[in-house]
RNA sequence: GGCGGCUUGGCCAAGGGGUAAGGCAACGGCCUGCAAAGCCGAUAUCCCCGGUUCGAAUCCGGGAGCCGCCUCCA
């Protein structure tokens, strides 16, 4: 939606006109979602661009005695005609009616009865309409969008978990009310982000922003973190999870550089178990957290089979790895992680410790081949000297059969 | 008060009747001049009580703790 009392609000303190402040806001949100690779939708609707539909939604739902208008300009959608209501949420009407803690508007025939069309009142935004001026509720806007662009019933919706109620009860309400279908045939729900396990609130003034996340994670560790719980489940963030997740980020990449170093590249030659063990576990609800178990466990085989293989690796085992490549490289496609290669991951990192610890790598680079003309000459003392100064910068070294790296801690 | 969810090793987290995946951290070992990386190894009876069952972390009942939704708005 994009018109509702928080816009109005600001826009009538500000001056600015509704549109304005939404473009912004949305501006932001593709500013944010693209720098997590978060895919674009195909189709972004807005409710101001549908008052038409919405109205003529509506219209039906009165002709079909779904809903009512009251003189002073409201529509209402009346739940007693939806036998249905309250079947996603696991409520009872009946309950909550002798539960209710607020004083019932008696224009109501039902107190749980929602808003269709509200009145406009003065500086409000408003559009013409059967019942005068007014703009659509919330909830009559996803029904009558959704209708138009996906028809009577669709698939999967999603949505956060505390949308269930009323929100999406009212969509199925309203939609199946009219037209007499299944609305959806499977709801997706997702858990909160918590920071330090409180909610994140503006009252609590503990609020996170991604963009403010970006400039310490890369979006990759990010999206792992997100993957890391099970969408359902409320998922902590705090800076130790972030950390051990960037670790673990490190622990592929690393799989992935062995790979490239041995010259093992994805190709065609089709899939492996790990591709199954990913699919099984993405195809039981989107159990991420179970997918990556089985990325992990094919990293450590994979290291292990690298750590033992022989000089001149022979084909079964290149053909193993390369089937391993090729489940990895569709994996990232899909997960939107290790989608970098290893060198410019490592490489990003590097930069990032320069910049943030003030390092010149220059010197570094003088220091390092110092120690290894060190090492030659078999003076350890000297050479383990050099790794000490290394390590107060935060520097780790790493001698490998090619050489000497070194990475930010 | 109503409805829903959660409680698994130091931390994070899968599993959901057949004897506990994975990650991070720590510890021991291999490798290394020593390290790092990698590998190997050991480390949990699953909040408590009771029940069903040949068998329960998984099912049922009770209890404790935590979280979310339940006016308007979105």
């Amino acid at each position: 939606t994009d018109v509702d009392d928080k816009i109005i609000k600001k826009s009538n303190e500000t001056g600015e006109a509704c549109s304005t402040i939404t473009e912004k806001y949305i501006d932001e949100f593709h500013n944010e979602m693209d720098a997590l690779n978060v895919l674009r939708p195909t189709m972004e609707p807005k409710a101001t661009e549908h008052i038409d539909h919405i109205i003529g939604f509506v219209e039906k739902l009165i002709e079909k005695g779904k809903a009512y208008a009251v003189d002073d300009g409201n529509v209402y959608f009346s739940i007693d005609a939806f036998e249905h209501y309250g079947r996603l949420s696991g409520r009872n009407p009946e309950d909550m009616r002798a539960g209710a803690r607020i004083a019932v508007e008696e224009k109501k025939k039902n107190p749980l009865d929602f808003t269709l069309w509200k009145p406009a009142k003065s500086g409000e935004p408003y559009w013409e309409s059967p019942w005068g001026n007014g703009r659509p509720g919330w909830h009559i806007e996803c029904s009558a969008m959704s209708h138009e662009y996906l028809g009577e019933g669709f698939d999967i919706h999603g949505g956060g978990k505390d949308l269930i109620f009323p929100h999406h009860e009212n969509e199925i309400a309203q939609s199946e009310a009219l037209f007499g279908t299944r609305f959806v045939k499977y709801w997706i729900h997702n858990g909160f982000v918590d920071i330090n396990h409180e909610k994140m609130s503006k009252s609590l003034g503990n609020f996170t922003m991604i963009k403010d996340v970006l400039e310490r994670y890369s979006p990759e560790v990010i999206r792992l973190f997100l993957l890391s719980k099970h969408y359902r489940s409320p998922i902590d963030y705090s800076e130790q999870s972030m950390h051990e997740v960037n670790m673990g980020l490190d622990r592929i990449y690393g799989f992935l550089e062995r790979l490239e170093n041995e010259g093992i590249q994805p190709d065609a030659s089709g899939n492996g178990p790990l591709w199954q063990a990913f699919t099984d576990a993405m195809n039981d609800d989107f159990n991420s957290a179970r997918a990556l178990a089985a990325v992990f466990e094919t990293v450590k085989k994979g290291n292990k089979m690298l750590d033992q293989a022989p000089e001149q690796p022979d084909k079964a085992l290149i053909s193993e790895l390369t089937q391993v490549q090729n489940d990895m490289a569709d994996i990232a496609g899909i997960l939107g992680i290790f989608l970098e290669t290893p060198s410019a991951w490592f490489a990003a990192k590097k930069d990032k410790g320069v910049a943030d610890m003030a390092v010149d790598p220059a010197i570094v680079e003088a220091l390092i081949a110092e120690r290894t003309q060190a090492r030659k000459d078999r003076d350890f003392a000297r050479a383990d000297e050099i790794r000490d100064q290394l390590q107060q910068m935060n520097i780790v070294l790493e001698d490998g059969p090619s050489g000497t790296s070194w990475r930010f801690a």
